[in-house]
DNA sequence: GTACGCAGGGAG
DNA sequence: TCCCTGCGTACT
């Protein structure tokens, strides 16, 4: 406890390496959030230990206020500590990721606060449908104009539209009291788990029971009943007082789930993800922070909640890239989370059908318990696997006009559109999957061989027919379809195949069919998706065509049929997760068929019949398709048998970006058992106009590579204009 | 990170 | 002489 008039040193988020003196106004305690002032701008810092001793008094301020509303514990600020040691971001960054709610020590604002008026019938647009999910996926909750923009990615204009004709009307209430998340939870006795289960459950008890650290991974494939296994040890950790987190990709955070866990738990979870507006975040920052919260169900960000003698976290579908932050400070939500619960003691639960190589790693070691779960719930059958060999079956060409002799080659195999006729007499419902959004990757000219660009990142830009537009995947910058070459004048022509062009082809082939596209381009939000869900339940899609997304968590009975369209994508990229990714990728979209009563078929099209990943797919050999995968890790000393860190260095001039490079190139240590790569240019060379070069340091697995990388970067003074960016065992090689 | 101050160069 | 720009520094 520290008394008034003390010095302390306090972090403040963001600023910079080490933290800062203040002098204490009123007592506070290690760990408590303080506010304070730096350079005349306020900020919410955390006590850390006490002040420098050697400092100038004069320069230390006062502390402005002792916040009365959570604080961290000394594990808490040794996580920071460690996390930062180990992504190499600052200690502030760290701490920036847990304050980023900077309503959460301001009293409510009271703004003009707008409701949807869901009786008024209303023209719906894109715009007006985004507006109206956003008020879904926040409880019908009054919103602010600003909310509505954030969330619902709409301009203000929609939204002044959507006022004047009524469609949103104003209410004054105010912002919530987090009191109304007090939700008390039991057991409603609704599941009853099998042996399989109940060992599992059991096992992790009695982890939660001798409160220290360990990992379990609960193995099995979809409908093995995982969650019910981890609903049952979040229960326990409830009952013992701990608070628990539940991480799963946004994605997976469906109504589905929720309304499991209201059965299961007799209360629905408190939610938390990015689509959430500033009150409610406001009150679920609080609700954490003062206890009243003890479960979250959250994407990777709930892991930075003011979390309160947090006892147990689960990470459902383990295995998920979306763990990965990738755009503020590169770090694995997955990892941090083992980390927080090894320096605080407690279990973690890993969920997945598709583990990840990471963490079979782990598992082979003994640092992880595997809890198998074989058996499929209600004895539904695994669908047949098989590959339609491309390099034999020629899909036919087809016209869209039937009076016009263009012929447009096609994606589809006879084979595959054998089956779909057939699925479709059957009245059951077909999923192709084909992971390229757009209509086409490539456009060029026929004649000079010139191909739409972005002209501020160096990828080719994609026509997407629904917006009709090029589109650049990279920046989202859109450009007009020349009808002629640019340079030459001559004709354009698309090339390559994305989800548009499947779907058109799919509507010359099966004229009758309904089809459907799903890709990010078409589902904005989770209501979106969910709509979709429904509509594929209620039998009013035959053909539902789409990219990943399609790959996660639902269950459509009555389809049958899932066709892979490029099944080869992902699996020849320089990337050494790549089959890893493939296999996972596959594994669940195979995962989708035959989840009723009638088995179910998966079509691969493919190159490749003979590669490793599509030969395990098929005969369901999921664990020596892993063996085999980590046994070329091992050879080429890849993750998890080395480690890497990639260092991107972009600069806005390729002059200064090649002398800083140059520096750093003539300053890189030697590494004993490995070595520093680089500089390359980033597979991605310009993004948003800015130029990239990277360096990949590769050392052994027993290596400490992070201080070394430090050392290297501090030694040359980092000019303005360039940016660093360190990721620590990199997920994708852009 | 970013506000601020200093040095250098161009316009008036 | 004034102002703008670019760069470096210090912030507690």
């Amino acid at each position: 406890m520290f008394k008034s008039g003390d010095i302390v040193k306090v972090l403040i988020p963001n600023v910079i390496n080490t933290g800062y003196d203040y002098r204490l106004t009123s007592d506070a305690d290690i760990g408590a959030f303080v506010r304070c002032s730096v350079m005349n701008r306020q900020y919410i810092g955390v006590i850390i230990g006490n002040g420098d001793s050697n400092l100038d008094q004069s320069k230390i301020k006062p502390i402005l206020e002792v916040c009365n509303l959570g604080h961290l514990s000394k594990n808490d600020i040794d996580w920071i500590y460690k996390m930062a040691d180990w992504t190499l971001m600052t200690p502030g960054a760290v701490l920036r990721l847990i304050v980023n709610v900077p309503d959460a020590f301001n009293p409510p604002t009271i703004e003009q606060l707008y409701s949807f008026n869901f009786d008024k019938s209303i023209k719906i647009t894109d715009a007006r449908q985004a507006v109206c999910d956003a008020f879904q996926s926040n409880d019908n909750d009054a919103m602010s104009v600003n909310d509505i923009k954030n969330i619902a990615h709409v301009s203000q204009s929609v939204i002044k539209t959507m006022i004047k004709n009524g469609i949103l009307t104003p209410s004054d209430k105010r912002l919530k009291n987090a009191e109304s998340f007090n939700y008390k939870y039991c057991d409603t006795g609704t599941v009853t788990l099998n042996d399989e289960q109940k060992f599992a459950a059991d096992t992790i008890a009695d982890a939660l029971k001798q409160n220290s650290f360990s990992v379990h991974l609960l193995d099995g494939i979809t409908g093995s009943g995982k969650t019910q296994v981890y609903f049952d040890s979040v229960l326990h950790a409830y009952n013992m007082g701990k608070s628990v987190l539940l991480m799963m990709p946004e994605i997976a955070l469906t109504a589905q789930f929720i309304s499991r866990f209201e059965k299961r738990f007799g209360a629905p979870p408190v939610v938390w993800h990015s689509n959430l507006t500033s009150a409610r975040r406001r009150e679920i920052w609080r609700g954490v922070a003062n206890g009243n919260i003890k479960i979250i169900v959250g994407t990777r960000s709930a892991l930075f909640l003011p979390w309160q003698n947090l006892g147990l976290i689960v990470i459902d579908e383990e295995h998920d890239t979306s763990y990965k932050q990738e755009d503020m400070g590169n770090y694995h939500a997955r990892d941090m989370a083992i980390l927080r619960a090894k320096i605080a003691n407690f279990p973690v639960i890993l969920a997945s059908a598709t583990p990840s190589i990471e963490t079979l790693y782990n598992v082979a070691l003994g640092k992880y318990k595997r809890l198998r779960l074989m058996s499929r719930f209600g004895g539904a059958e695994l669908p047949t696997i098989k590959t339609i060999d491309m390099r034999t079956e020629h899909p036919e060409s087809y016209k869209i006009d039937t009076n016009s002799d263009q012929e447009i080659p096609g994606n589809l195999s006879p084979q595959l559109c054998e089956e779909i006729s057939h699925t479709l007499a059957q009245h059951q419902q077909i999923m192709l999957f084909i992971n390229r959004r757009g209509f086409a990757p490539i456009v060029q000219c026929k004649k000079c061989g010139w191909v739409a660009q972005c002209p501020d990142c160096s990828v080719g830009l994609t026509y997407h027919k629904r917006i009709d537009k090029l589109l650049c995947h990279m920046c989202g910058k859109t450009a007009v379809l020349p009808n002629i070459c640019p340079q030459c004048g001559n004709e354009v022509s698309m090339r390559g195949a994305g989800l548009e062009k499947i779907q058109q082809e799919v509507s010359v082939k099966f004229p009758t069919a309904r089809t459907e596209l799903v890709s990010s381009d078409t589902i904005m939000s989770r209501e979106a998706l969910e709509r979709l869900v429904t509509k594929m339940e209620n039998n009013e899609i035959d053909i539902i065509i789409g990219t990943q997304i399609l790959a996660k968590g639902h269950h459509f009975p009555n389809l049958t049929l899932v066709g892979v369209v490029d099944s080869d994508m992902g699996l020849f990229g320089t990337d050494f997760r790549a089959s890893e990714h493939t296999f996972q990728q596959l594994f669940q979209v195979a995962g989708r068929a035959g989840r009723g009563k009638i088995p179910g078929q998966v079509l691969l099209q493919t190159y490749q019949p003979e590669h490793p990943v599509i030969k395990a797919i098929c005969a369901g050999k999921r664990d020596e398709f892993i063996a085999s995968d980590m046994e070329s890790r091992k050879n080429a000393k890849m993750p998890p048998y080395g480690q890497l860190i990639a260092v991107i260095v972009e600069a806005d001039k390729e002059q200064t970006l090649k002398k800083y490079c140059e520096q750093l190139s003539n300053a890189a240590p030697i590494l004993h058992g490995g070595k520093i790569m680089g500089p390359i240019a980033a597979q991605i060379y310009q993004i948003r106009n800015w130029y990239r070069m990277r360096f990949l340091v590769a050392g052994p697995q027993n290596a400490n590579l992070q201080p070394i990388v430090r050392n290297w970067l501090n030694k040359i003074k980092q000019p303005v204009n360039v940016r660093i960016k360190i990721d620590v065992n990199p997920q994708n090689f852009m």
